[in-house]
DNA sequence: CAGAATCCCTCGTGATACTG
DNA sequence: CAGTATCACGAGGGATTCTG
């Protein structure tokens, strides 16, 4: 059993949660987080009916507590216009933002790999 | 609603399954797979039952299914002796090295914003 | 040693209806 | 419009036992 001792590893803690590739894989994992994020993405600011329609499938259960799983680990931000009727925006955090480039590549490689 | 066009779209079908970036979250997901791809990057060729004693609270089941999925998707390689008793021996493919690289800037990511 | 087989249970996900 | 509230289901995950 030959040691990788001269290379970084990619997990330190065998055990799971203090692992940060274990943290970004639960927060951005589940069935809907992903194509939350890119909607977002693609449209800077996007309303809650706007997601809901753009995301095919989606029920109002799941796209609810996404974004406030996503909010509250700061992925999103949320802002409430308190009119008549309610308006609610949607945008990526700027750390969001420079997780994004590294989504890209790993979205090449999944396109060439698997 | 402003529009990203000049950038590269983070996913380009938000039904899901044809989307790269959804694959690999898919196929590295679940609650172990992170965790048998590090112990076996580590070690570079390990068997299954370093594998079982190096991650703590997986089980025989779990174990099994995960290496054989991972087996089925082409990111570990499995090679068996027979000899008395069995040995049976897991390493990563090529691959799945290329792979590593990205899986190191996310730990990072995670580790700086998570 | 390296799993397979079986049974069991939690919880993520979902359908439907309702509200400020 | 932007969600909540319930209830329900099925798959992922798990404990235990058994085998080539």
């Amino acid at each position: 059993m030959k040691k990788n001792e001269n290379r970084e590893p990619l997990c330190d803690d065998i055990a799971g949660k203090d692992c940060g590739l274990k943290r970004v894989i639960d927060t951005v994992g589940g069935k809907w987080k992903i194509m939350i994020l890119c909607v977002i993405d693609r449209n800077e600011i996007v309303r809650y009916g706007e997601l809901r329609r753009s995301i095919h499938g989606i029920t109002n259960t799941m796209l609810a507590n996404s974004l406030k799983e996503l909010e509250a680990d700061g992925l999103v931000e949320r802002k409430q216009y308190d009119e008549m009727p309610v308006r609610v925006e949607y945008n990526l955090t700027e750390k969001t933002k420079t997780l994004i480039p590294i989504l890209l590549e790993l979205k090449k490689w999944g396109e060439g790999n698997l």
